[in-house]
DNA sequence: TAGATTGTTAATCGATTAACAATC
DNA sequence: TAGATTGTTAATCGATTAACAATC
């Protein structure tokens, strides 16, 4: 990795172990340690070693020290900047039902460098006020208030009936990524991000464990 | 694929699209359809061919029919027997937060096979009384309910710091999968799932994707 | 020095995709 | 029959894990 070689290819599956490493390690720094060796870190988030060595590896600036480990300091700040924790993307939330409505309140998306700053929503009864501090809007503002705040990310928590129509007009108002929560396929053009927070498929895997689980049982 | 060979292995990412088919070929049989080709829905929900006529066939009982494609009644039946949509799981879930309370007004978990049955929460202020129509007990209740009413998955929606200590609770309960919603890596006997929805995960892929569009853009 | 830990190359694994014969 | 679609074997791909030399 050459240095102000920044855009270091991180595959899929680690990027989506950095926040737990950062998690790990914060509360490492505010129990006063400073240093760390990688298998310590694999042992407690359960992953393989060489996996925890390879990312951290990749994610530190300096190497980590034989024998010791890596600056738990140094650690978190790479992670942080690497995922762009420092400097948080705007955000739009469409659709403010239950589900909508625990997103806007949940405060732990701040340190994870989203800042909602929206909201909309079809019924007319729901606009206009604000819900957990953020702003209601009647759909017919979208284009309008993403195209002059600049927003690139939209979240969808919307009926499934409704999701590509609002996704359709969040693409047309400039947003790059979507945040998915309704149980559908959203098709997009091929430049912009869909991450589905895919409810039904991890009760899949739950169901299906618990039915083998149970088969196994009966024997 | 013997006949009465049920367990067959389903791969841990079919068994993710799943829900996706299922919900897609309810539509089509809603609207009168009465047969499907792999590359129809293929091209509906963006997967390649290949792997859409592969999880047909897996999940078929019957065999598909070349030049017209597989019976969607049938392949719905198929696919929920698999995934054990017809005899729901009961659930109970710990934490009733916003993000608790959302989920346990979402009726979407029934069709998937999954019935919350009771909450719990640490605060007495929440306990005693019903959210969403289900009832909510003291932590003090949760192994004794848990065991009697034979609870077999927990899902849980505290605060990071108290997850572990309410998995192990769980855990000693006799359940036997867990849907964890808290931040934070569970430590679980090895014969016990954890599937964490992992909301900063899906973040970090979000900005990621998105530091990256615009990177391009500034070139 | 001895031993734990790092960094990296090679082997393995699981899943996806390509290629193609079989079928209606 | 001709052509679309199925079912399956082989090739590819991405990520994980094993093996081992380099380092403090």
């Amino acid at each position: 990795m050459r240095e102000g070689d920044k855009p270091t290819v991180i595959s899929k599956q680690a990027l989506q172990r950095l926040p737990y490493y950062i998690r790990f390690l914060r509360g490492l720094k505010e129990q006063g340690m400073r240093i760390i060796a990688a298998p310590a870190v694999a042992a407690q988030l359960g992953l393989n070693e060489v996996q925890v060595r390879k990312d951290l590896a990749a994610m530190s600036n300096s190497h980590g020290k034989p024998k010791a480990g890596f600056i738990i300091a140094e650690l978190i700040e790479n992670m942080e900047e690497a995922l762009g924790y420092n400097n948080s993307d705007d955000a739009v939330l469409v659709g403010v039902g239950s589900l909508g409505r625990a997103l806007l309140g949940y405060g732990g998306f701040a340190e994870c460098g989203l800042n909602m700053v929206a909201a909309f929503d079809a019924d007319p009864a729901l606009t206009g006020g604000r819900i957990c501090g953020k702003p209601v809007f009647p759909m017919s503002k979208l284009n309008d208030i993403c195209s002059r705040m600049n927003i690139h990310i939209g979240v969808i928590t919307v009926p499934a009936a409704a999701a590509q129509a609002v996704c359709d007009e969040l693409v047309k108002a400039g947003v790059l990524a979507i945040w998915n929560f309704a149980p559908t396929h959203l098709t997009v053009p091929p430049d912009i991000l869909v991450q589905s927070e895919n409810m039904a498929a991890s009760l899949a895997l739950l169901s299906n464990h618990l039915r083998q689980r149970l088969r196994e049982e009966n024997l």
